[in-house]
RNA sequence: GGCCCUUUAGUCUAUCGGUCAGGACACAAGACUCUCAAUCUUGGGAGACGGGUUCGAUUCCCGUAAGGGCCA
């Protein structure tokens, strides 16, 4: 195995930057640094459905904010490219082809009804469910054939029988009964990669040293090192990381949470806040500190250090540490810094044409756009709920509560998109168009009054968007 | 449901068998102050439970419980 350390984080493009990216960013980040080795950046994209470039851009800016640069990668290049798994299907099939040739795949000719038909029986018979290996057992020969005939089909690891133990960096050795897994499918009918497949085939290209990710994969390890075993090659080292928490001790989700790094800029928080807040949670200093540069957790990250309750993501102490940031700069720095956020925002110079017609002083610009600049702009629950005449406070939460799952599942978020979700909600919800409009602006401004609605929230954002409206459901929670 | 991981205060954490269980956020009280914030002082608050091992367990082992994740 080559010596230079080489770790990597692969996010995937199908919405905001997430602070979980971030925190496994960095920690991959600090290993690869303290040991004088490369970081490197890799988008899965096979996902076809959900993944855009619009994503993939929030990603780039997202980490190249929060000071996470890496060495390699889509947008970079390196030796090691292309760094998109879009780009590389060509390289999953030939593998996919190779572990068929080797007999450490087999092709699958199941079709959909037939894998249910098998799903239900052996439900019916309070089995697991899994594949059952129907297809395991035809002759090599006869497979290729029926393969090169087109016949259609899914590749499928054949699964040993045994247990497979992981080495987990963090967590010692951890042993999984190999019947726990299913023959998984490494290539779709589509010819597109899954997840495991790529990811596999991936590091090992890449020459991936070591695998620093979210404990949500520790399960799926043994997948993988089976698949390293496949193929004859050696398997990187792997430390599964503790998950980051909601409140309420679940996985941290944009439904419980703020998730967007976008976001967290856009409110003010400074992106040495963030990295520093990020390496407070699973891991300690030595002494202790708990305000310290990049540098220093690259100089004193350690694996020993690292603790594996899944640490709850605070806001609050988030804002304290930014608050102490702070008021730790001279003056005149933090003056340039307040100019930067206000007026670097990259999107800030749209605003004054929405501003203009409002104003009468510059000073006015302040107070038109300050529902933009703020964190969370003051909003009265009674008059947000007087937006909608003659409606229950439940019906009221219910009504914002599927305004919010519906803007989340608006796919880009632009102006058409937005106006589109948001008028035909309101066919659907039978409210007046102007009544929503009005509810959706006192939560996002404060206001009654507001520059024009859709421009603002595609301003805002939808992670801002999305976290103020949630911010009044919750107020409402609160009414009698 | 099966498997895996985890478990010190509301939250983030220190402790690598012997500590009055330490620090930080939050909370409360006080001081300062035109107000607020900041700052300082003080305070309450923790080893999930039950068994072992040991002279001695928060620390090591087993079980239970709870939380979480993955697969379905």
């Amino acid at each position: 195995m080559s010596d230079t350390v080489r770790c990597r984080i692969a996010p995937s493009p199908t919405g905001d930057p997430h602070v979980g990216t971030a925190y496994i960013g960095l920690v991959n980040f600090a290993w690869a640094r303290q040991n004088q080795g490369r970081f490197i950046l890799r988008i899965e994209d096979t996902d076809q459905e959900r993944s855009t470039r619009e994503s993939e851009a929030a990603i780039f800016e997202g980490l190249r904010w929060v000071g996470l640069e890496w060495d390699e990668g889509p947008d970079v290049g390196g030796p090691f490219g292309p760094y998109r798994q879009s780009e590389r299907t060509d390289i999953y099939r030939e593998h996919a082809l190779r572990l068929v040739r080797s007999g450490a795949a087999y092709p699958c000719f199941c079709s959909p009804e037939e894998l249910e038909r098998i799903r239900q029986r052996q439900r019916s018979l309070k089995r697991q469910t899994g594949y059952d290996g129907t297809c395991r057992s035809i002759p090599k020969d006869e497979a290729m054939a029926r393969m090169a005939a087109g016949e259609p089909h899914v590749i499928r690891l054949r699964v040993p029988e045994g247990v497979t133990i992981v080495h987990d960096r963090l967590r010692g050795a951890v042993e999984i009964d190999n019947g726990q897994i299913d023959d998984q499918v490494l290539l779709k009918s589509d010819g597109f990669p899954t997840y495991h497949l790529a990811n596999v085939v991936d590091d090992h290209l890449m020459g991936i040293t070591d695998v620093i990710r979210a404990e949500e994969w520790i399960n799926s390890t043994p997948k993988h090192l089976m698949l390293y075993r496949a193929f004859g090659w050696d398997p990187p080292r792997f430390a599964h990381m503790p998950l980051l928490r909601n409140k309420d001790k679940s996985k941290i989700s944009k439904r419980k949470n703020p998730v967007s790094l976008l976001y967290y800029r856009q409110i003010g928080v400074l992106p040495e806040t963030m990295r520093n807040y990020l390496a407070l949670l699973g891991h300690s200093m030595p002494d202790e500190r708990e305000v310290f540069e990049l540098d220093e957790f690259v100089r004193e990250f350690s694996f020993d250090r690292i603790s594996l309750g899944g640490p709850v993501f605070d806001v609050e102490k988030l804002l304290w540490l930014n608050g102490v940031r702070i008021r730790a700069m001279d003056a005149a720095t933090l003056a340039g810094r307040i100019q930067d956020h206000l007026y670097a925002l990259p999107r800030i110079a749209s605003l004054v044409p929405m501003a203009q017609e409002r104003m009468r002083t510059l000073g006015d610009f302040v107070d038109v756009t300050s529902f933009y600049l703020v964190a969370q702009p003051r909003v009265d629950p009674t008059e947000a709920l007087g937006t909608l005449k003659g409606k229950t406070v439940q019906e009221a939460r219910d009504l914002l509560a599927t305004t919010i799952e519906w803007l989340d599942g608006v796919r880009v978020w632009d102006q058409a998109s937005v106006e589109t979700a948001l008028r035909s909600l309101a066919e659907e919800a039978q409210v007046k168009t102007g009544e929503l409009f009005s509810l959706v602006r006192v939560a996002v401004s404060g206001r009654k009054a507001s520059p024009p609605l859709i421009e603002s929230l595609v301003l805002l954002g939808r992670a801002m968007t999305s976290q103020r409206l949630r911010h009044l459901l919750d107020q409402w929670k609160s009414l009698p």
